[in-house]
DNA sequence: TTATTCTATGGTAACGATAACATGGGCCAT
DNA sequence: ATGGCCCATGTTATCGTTACCATAGAATAA
């Protein structure tokens, strides 16, 4: 039944259809010359001969691999999920597909990712974060393809990014509380080092704090990032128990937020009256569960479109323009 | 500032080590016949030239992309993520990446995915599901790579699958929940038709309801899937409407179960004293939020293990073996 | 010592598409 | 009618690597 012989090429349906492989080639591509009926009986007789595009024939040729590389710390994280939704979705627009890589939240890891990903030579590589290991940082330096840093403003930028700064966006929400009048306010974080956009989350809250004359030192460290709502769960108790005259918490991500939440539920802590909790990135769970929690939106789905736009006019030989995302502080219920 | 020339080749290597452009090739393929010193002063010359192995090139001629397609319904969701994050993990072992379609739960869009990633040469092609179009159908059939079903038992498998009765495992739910005492129960689900497993555990649950001589109507549609905490919150709302003396409920996933347990909480209706939730997947929000959700835990991570591992045999010329996951139900204090 | 095997390398052609250029016929303007 | 232009197609060479085969010398066996 198996049919072994091997596969059709451009050849096996020029000679079946009566043309040139020239022909075959432009009856595939989108805005060739080539009239309508030639194109028709091209297509039909390669359906029927179960011929299928030979993209890695073409790429060579072409020199246009149709491939964008990203970079993720994780794939099970909503948040750059939705970038790369975003990204995907509008790169699909244009025929061109993403590479995806997960660095683990590693810069080690996201050097032999680089490499990896850069063999297969897409047309622009996006990588989540501007810190690097010197020589990932070179790669990237001599590649000659746009390279666009994320969901952070690197102090100096490889090539471009689209991203905003956490430290302002966890101030933004010290601010609130402070303004609420919460005034003995915690951290919960990740350990030290790893995750670049936790610690500056960390250093944000800080820096907010002596701003107002506040103490900054209730900072609790809850395992290796990206920390869980299991993990934020028990921070929250450490919390409680360390200092336990704590008003209120802001937490390095929505997933530590809600478990702090349910730990405040269990201890009979009532939020927000006695005790005030935010976190970060706008994940569904925060407006649904009760009380809903304050949150920071840093539009991810927004940084992957943008930056997929970034991409395209580049590509288009257009001027390409960074792009600042402005997070937007949502207050809920947790924090009232 | 900026070289350019265009990007050096093997040839370039070669020309500066000395050696032939197959020498050169051979010190970047792991196992191959070359001395020591000689490999590492290629590799030498290679970083300081900023030489890139092509991909592109290697991929046509050596006829082996290293690429393993994989379709999976959205990005958005926490199981599939599992899968992928298998997968990806247990084939990066071996060098081979994970090129990723989004069907955005339609077969349709899965046809044209499986089309568009057939181009690219993939060594073996995951899908979700074994429901597809009769020409999405038509070209996995005939392509002559290994295909793997997965997330699902189809009635005629395609070539292979790993998966598990969605029917059947939402059947241990129901008979946990009779045997608990329930007996007026309700089923939350996506809308009928787009969902396939979504639709299989629909039918299972009603089966089971009729093997017990239980009313199996108490069916609320919530919206296109995969239905969301939001979605479960106002199916559930509807539910108490429609059916007030309901006194249990299963949903299609954690996620709509925590709406619907969220909903039950703003109504002031005790969860399980007056009302038994179950979800499906095995979310994390389920082992955290108060109180706990019985589940179904689908082992997502472990079929992208088994189905990397599958693949690896067929590839390696050993016999490839259908896995059957058995899920498990996990009861916790929404139903007890 | 001689035959045999193994190791390290080189030469050549090919993977399957398409960029670049060439060409012939139809159509329009003058 | 004739030059010029556009459209549809063909010819040729090439993208960068590696499969395949050949070969020289070293190592081992007989």
């Amino acid at each position: 039944m198996s049919n072994t012989r091997k596969p059709p090429t451009m050849a096996d349906v020029a000679r079946v259809t009566g043309v040139s492989p020239m022909t075959v080639s432009r009856a595939f591509k989108a805005d060739s010359l080539i009239s309508k009926e030639r194109r028709e009986a091209i297509l039909r007789a390669a359906e029927e001969l179960g011929y299928v595009f030979d993209s890695t024939a073409s790429n060579l040729r072409s020199q246009k691999s149709g491939f964008v590389a990203v970079t993720i710390p994780s794939i099970n994280n909503a948040n750059f999920a939705d970038t790369v939704g975003g990204l995907s979705d509008t790169l699909a627009a244009r025929d061109m597909q993403i590479l995806l890589g997960y660095t683990n939240y590693n810069t080690q890891e996201e050097e032999r990712l680089i490499e990896q990903l850069l063999r297969r030579k897409p047309q622009a590589i996006v990588v989540t974060g501007g810190k690097h290991t010197e020589r990932g940082r070179r790669l990237l330096e001599t590649v000659h393809i746009p390279v666009i840093e994320t969901w952070d403003i690197p102090a100096e930028p490889i090539d471009h990014y689209v991203g905003f700064s956490n430290a302002n966006a966890v101030r933004d929400m010290v601010d609130h509380f402070v303004r609420v009048g919460y005034r003995r306010i915690a951290f919960i974080g990740g350990d030290v080092g790893r995750d670049t956009r936790g610690s500056e989350r960390r250093i944000g809250f800080a820096a907010a704090m002596q701003v107002h004359g506040l103490d900054a030192s209730r900072l609790i460290a809850a395992g290796l990032p990206p920390i869980s709502m299991r993990e934020g769960a028990n921070a929250m108790a450490k919390l409680i128990e360390i200092y336990p005259d704590t008003e209120a918490v802001v937490c390095v991500s929505d997933l530590a937020a809600y478990g702090a939440l349910t730990e405040c539920r269990r201890l009979g802590v009532p939020v927000p009256e006695r005790f005030a909790i935010g976190g970060f990135g706008n994940y569904e769970i925060g407006e649904v569960c009760v009380p809903t929690l304050t949150t920071i939106n840093a539009f991810a789905r927004e940084i992957g479109v943008r930056t997929a736009e970034l991409i395209l006019d580049i590509l288009d030989g257009k001027q390409g323009v960074d792009v600042r995302i402005s997070p937007e502080l949502i207050v809920r219920d947790s924090s009232r």
